[in-house]
DNA sequence: GATGAATGAGCATTCATTCAT
DNA sequence: TATGAATGAATGCTCATTCAT
C-alpha cells in the first residue's frame, strides 16, 4: 500500500493557503502557498484539483469552523435575546481570535471564485443561528429574516474591525454594539 | 505647443474600467479596459502610468460622485436626523442607480490596491457628512463617531443590497433601515 | 524468493497502452495506460523503466504479431506470386481486424520514439517474407529488394484505409490492389 | 500608427516551427520556435492565437508550397501521361529539396493537432492535380480516383524516401517510380 | 513486488508595460 | 500624442519518474 492522501497536509494546505491570501490578497500563487505549507506545486494539485476549486474549499473550511465556534455553547434553552448574544459575542470573538481567517473569509465572499453551490453549502452549516434568527424575525414588526441576519452580520463585522484595532475595547465594542443592534430590533 | 491631455479620453477610460471592474473583477486586464474605452492600450498608460494608479484614481473618481450625490441637497439648517435621514437616503438611491459604481467601489475598497494615502484622500471629500456624524457623536451615550460611521456606512450597504434584490420595496427598506439605524443609537 | 515478473501483467500493460495509443496518440500518459491496464502508475515502471523502453516494446510487441499473422500458412512450397498474395492478403485482413494496433503501429513508426535498434529487430522477424521479396527483385528489371518492398508496403497500407473505409468492399480492394503491384512490378 | 503586424514575422515563425519540428517533432516547445524564429514567446501568439492553430497554419502554409510546386509548369495541353508525371516529378524534386518540410508535412498529417476543415481546406489547393487524377481515374479499369490518388502519394513518398538516402539516384528513381505507377494502373 | 502519493522541471499561455512607427 | 505590436517574467497545471509504505 502506498502512502494514503493524508488529511493532515490537505488541512496543511489550506491553513497555508489561507495565511498567504491574508497576507497577500486572492491573487496568491499556488506554487507560494505549496511552500508555504512544506509541499510540492505537484502535491497541492493531488488535493485540489485546480486553484478554484482550494479557494471554495478553503471557503468551506474556514466557514465550518465560524460554524463550530457559533455553535459552541449555543443557549438551546436560553432567550432569544440570549441566544443572539451568545452568537454575537462568538462570532466577534472567533474574528478577533483569527484576523487572517476573517480576513480571507471577507476576500474570498466579495470575489467571483466563490460559486453559489458553495455558498449553499455553507449555509447549511448555520441551521441553529438561522432558527434562532427566525425566531427573532418573528417577534419583529417588520418580519424579515433575511434582512435582520444581514443587518446583524454587517454589524457584527463592524464591530469586529473596531474591537482589532482596540483590542482593549474589545468587551465594550461587543456590548455596544449588541445594545445598538438589539435596540435597532426595536423589540 | 503639445495638445493637452484629453479630460474626456481619461474620464472614458475611468468609466470603462469601472464596467469592466464591476462585470469581470479586479482582475480584469487594461487592454479590455481600453478597448472598452474606443482608446488602444498604450493611451491608457499616457493617462495613468499603471494599473495600480489607475484603480485608486477610480476609486477617487467614483467616491467624489458618491460625495457629490450626498451633498445635493444636504440641508444645512436642518436637525440632525433630517442631515442623517438625507445622507442616507441620498446614498442608497445613488447605490441603486448605480450598481455597477456600486460594485466596483466594494470591490476596491477590500483590494489591496486601494492605498491608504488614496483612502485619506477619499475620506476628505465627505466633510459635511462628517461633521454631521460628529454632531451624533456628541449626542451619543458613547460618543464614539467613527464607530457610528461605520455602521451607519454598513447598514446602508445592507439596505441597498435588499433594495437591489426587491427593487419595489426600496422606499420601505429606506425608511425601515433608517429607523433600524437610528433606534440603535438610542437618542 | 522474490515472486517473478508476470508476464500476464506485461502484456496488460503493452495491450492497454495500445488501446489508449490508439484513442489518444503518442502523448498518451503513462498513468492512463496503467489504468487502462489495471494496474498501478508504479508497476508500469516496474515492467518497463521508462515510456520510451515501453513504446519500443510495444512496436515489437505489435510488429511480432504482425510476422505470425503473416507466416500463418505460408506456402512455402508455392510461386512467387502465391507467396506474394499470401503476405499481402495476410497483412490487409490483419490489419483490418486489428486497427488499433495497426494505427498504433503507424504512429509509432512515424514517431522519434522507436529507435533503430528497435527497427533492426523488427526486422528481423520478417525472414521468410524477406527472401520472397529478395525472390521477387531478382524476376524484376531493377532488382532493388528494398525499394519493392516498399512499395509493397506503402500499397498494402493505402489497401487497407480503403477498406477499413468500405469495410464490404474489402476483397475487391485485396485483389484489385495486388493487380495493381504485380502489374507495376512488370515481371 | 503602431508597427503594423508583419507578414514576414509571421513567415518567421512557421519557418522556425518547422524546422524545430523537423528536428524534434511535434512536441516540439512553442518558446523554441519563438527563439529559433527571432521573436519572443509571447509575440508567437500575437500572429497565432495557440499551438494547435499554428500548427494548422504550418499545415496549410507547406501544403501551399507544395501546390504551388506542382502547379509550376503543369501541361494543361499535355497528355494526361504527361500531366500524372509532372505531377510525380514536381512533387518529388520538392520534396527531395525540403526534407524538413516534407519531414513536417508529414507528422503533422498523421497527428491529432490537423483539423478536418484543414485538411479540407489543404485539399482544395489541388483543383489542376484533382482533374488530372479525375481524368486518370475515367480510363481506368476500376475508376476509383480516390484510390489511384492514395496510390499515387504513397508510391512518390515510398520513392523521396529512397531519393532521400540515394540522392545521386534521384532520377532513376523518378523514372522507375513512375513507371511502376503507370504500369499498375494497367491503362 | 505492488501501490499511488510526492516530486519539480517543464509547458502553453497571459498581461502589464514599453517603444518603434 | 496615439497606436498596437513586442516583450518576457510569471502563472496554473501536467506528468514521467521516484520512493515510502
Amino acid at each position: 500500500m502506498a502512502r494514503p492522501l493524508d488529511q493532515e497536509k490537505r488541512t496543511a494546505i489550506l491553513n497555508a493557503a489561507l495565511r498567504i491570501i491574508a497576507s497577500q490578497g486572492l491573487g496568491a500563487t499556488t506554487s507560494l502557498m505549496a511552500k508555504e505549507a512544506g509541499v510540492s506545486t505537484g502535491s497541492l494539485f493531488t488535493y485540489f484539483p485546480d486553484k478554484l476549486t482550494l479557494l471554495n474549499q478553503l471557503y468551506l473550511h474556514i466557514k465550518s469552523e465560524v460554524a463550530g465556534a457559533l455553535l459552541e455553547g449555543f443557549p438551546l434553552q436560553g432567550s432569544i435575546r440570549e441566544k443572539a448574544f451568545h452568537v454575537w459575542q462568538s462570532y466577534i470573538c472567533w474574528a478577533c481570535a483569527s484576523p487572517e481567517k476573517r480576513s480571507t473569509l471577507q476576500q474570498l465572499n466579495v470575489s467571483r471564485s466563490v460559486t453559489e453551490i458553495t455558498r449553499q453549502q455553507s449555509s447549511a452549516m448555520f441551521d441553529a443561528v438561522n432558527q434562532m434568527l427566525v425566531e427573532i424575525g418573528k417577534s419583529d414588526a417588520s418580519p424579515n429574516v433575511a434582512f435582520i441576519t444581514a443587518v446583524m452580520t454587517s454589524l457584527a463585522e463592524t464591530t469586529v474591525e473596531f474591537s482589532l484595532n482596540e483590542p482593549d475595547k474589545t468587551h465594550a465594542y461587543i456590548s455596544d454594539g449588541f445594545e445598538m443592534f438589539w435596540r435597532g430590533l426595536g423589540l
